[in-house]
DNA sequence: ATTGAAATTGCAAACGATTGCGGTAAATTT
DNA sequence: AAATTTACCGCAATCGTTTGCAATTTCAAT
């Protein structure tokens, strides 16, 4: 079946194409009549714009694009949850590419974009992408981007992230008020800047008010050296009592040797990390945690990106600050 | 800045649009020299076709929509990052919206894939969708819909699904073959036809292979109530020694009550589930599990997109296989 | 020098919708 | 009844591309 078209209403109408229009769009021009007649037939033809046409004519698109290092993965789905739920309640639809970590991808993720002509882009950095040349190219373009989690270091960009290091002091405030004497406190790829953050402001914290706990600063970049690096540790003469896991993925590891080792939380060890929510709530007992909430991200993003178009420029770095969640696991 | 186009291109040139046109995309008609021109200064204007353009001029826009119930889920991310990349391949975007699971919000989008033309259309039902009209509106404009996981019963729709009954039989096979005595056998939502499929199927082989095998089924509708249901059964006098549970939901729930209660894995008590891998790998031991795969049956639907968008219609129901993943819990 | 074919390139309509401007008929005012 | 407003509506250009067909140039063949 051929699409319903204006040309087809006004045809059938005997009226221009303009007015058919203007009558579907209530402009104040067109009598009640005919914007009865017209909506009438509209509805039985099924009459949907073609919003490749609207897109031509207005150069707007009314998509945003996303770019994710991967869209399975508890932290960025919740994120692209709550923009898609942003997004639809503003009349946006949501174009959503993954980069996998790899700067190539992000490259033609862009360039797809670009071509799409979308509203705005909301961009989580591939891990390594060094080079924003890219993103400069679609400020040319005034499409606006919005850099989300891993994002640039110049204050150019408009950004939101997490409060890094709000959530390792906040772990670290929890650790000394459980009186901890000897802490192993895991974190991920050193390379990365969200690790870095982390480790830096829960050394200093712990050095600056708890001088005296002995903490063990140990990298890992899987679960599964996470979970090694647990039971190495443990194996010493000093057994910790207490861990601290920097992502979901860490924590992963550290709870697997303990489930393996058969040691009892939180008796014999408390457990805290930064997390999503989901995979702490997994354990019995559920495990205390630091929310880094990527649905609250999303929301923020949001907003951001919808001041970049209304009102035209506003740069800044925006963070969504950190809570504490108890479980009992400390 | 404004962006580049053909006629911009032309006037620089002094050729015509049409001449650019055709340079630009190889066409025998224009002269090498002619050729070389237009690319170089294209590449240097940084020449970007405009997609929606190109979509009104030809009626296809390169864009496939997909309806999930949600992107924050661990199956339907990993199906939606399977067509994701195969749709890179072959040139397609990708629109990713979520219903919710409710049929309103299944329509509104719908309506959006409608209005942007899409190429076509991946679609999981709502739970409770029932009337499929809105689909048939997509057939009668020719946009083609693959089913995947929730299809509708009726065989005039292309679908894709996992071996429902063949992921519950190879859980019951292999716990025949662990000897199992009392079996606790732990469902989903009994009104969900995937519920009642690999229940039955499971009853049937159970009471057919080993009829004297004692077996307890329950529906529950969350982690929770699994949690509970097992906790419950395991107070009578007569303990099972092992769990079947039908999704990843309910082995949550399980796994938190074998912790509680520390019961031993697998001495005590053997675990088996249906799941997409994630979730039983984060025990220890790990889970043993029946794999349904979201990045298969991604590839899969994709396929068969493909297939009637090139072959016009190719009406079937097409499944992923199941394979039993052995950890260490039985 | 004329002709014809081959090689290039341009014209113009189309895709579907939007919108400034101008036109006509009816209603109102003098 | 003439003049002026008001209410409706249509014309036509525009967005950026594609593409059938016509037009022009080139060049070898007669």
């Amino acid at each position: 079946m051929t699409n319903t078209t204006l040309k087809l209403l006004a045809q059938q109408l005997q009226l221009s194409i303009s007015t058919v229009s203007r009558a579907l769009k209530d402009h104040p021009d067109i009598s009640t009549a005919t914007k009865a007649k017209v909506h009438a037939l509209a509805n039985s033809l099924d009459y949907e714009p073609n919003a490749y046409a609207i897109q031509l004519r207005t150069q707007s698109s009314k998509i945003f694009g996303v770019i994710v290092p991967a869209i399975a993965n508890l932290f960025y789905d919740s994120f692209i949850a709550a923009i898609e739920e942003e997004s639809r309640k503003n009349g946006y639809a949501l174009m959503i590419l993954q980069s996998s970590n790899n700067t190539e991808n992000e490259l033609n993720n862009l360039k797809i974009f670009r071509q799409n002509r979308v509203s705005g882009v909301f961009a989580c950095l591939s891990a390594h992408t060094q080079n924003l040349e890219v993103y400069e190219k679609m400020s040319e373009r005034d499409i606006p981007v919005v850099f989300f989690d891993i994002v640039p270091k110049e204050n150019k960009y408009t950004k939101v992230r997490m409060a890094d290091e709000r959530c390792a002091v906040i772990a670290a405030e929890n650790i000394i008020q459980r009186g901890a004497k000897r802490i192993l406190a895991l974190f991920g790829d050193p390379a990365l800047s969200i690790s870095q953050k982390r480790k830096f402001a829960f050394q200093q914290f712990m050095e600056k008010y708890a001088p005296k706990t002995h903490c063990t600063y140990v990298h890992t970049n899987s679960s599964i050296e996470a979970e090694d690096a647990f039971k190495k540790h443990f194996n010493k003469a000093q057994k910790f009592d207490t861990v601290f896991a920097m992502t979901d993925e860490i924590l992963i590891g550290v709870m697997k040797s303990i489930q393996a080792l058969n040691i009892k939380v939180p008796e014999e060890m408390g457990v805290i990390s930064i997390s999503n929510g989901f995979i702490p709530s997994l354990y019995h007992p559920n495990i205390s945690y630091v929310e880094t909430s990527g649905y609250e991200l999303g929301k923020l993003a949001f907003v951001q990106m919808l001041a970049n178009i209304k009102g035209g420029k506003t740069l800044s770095e925006l963070t969504v600050d950190a809570k504490f969640v108890e479980g009992s696991s400390m």
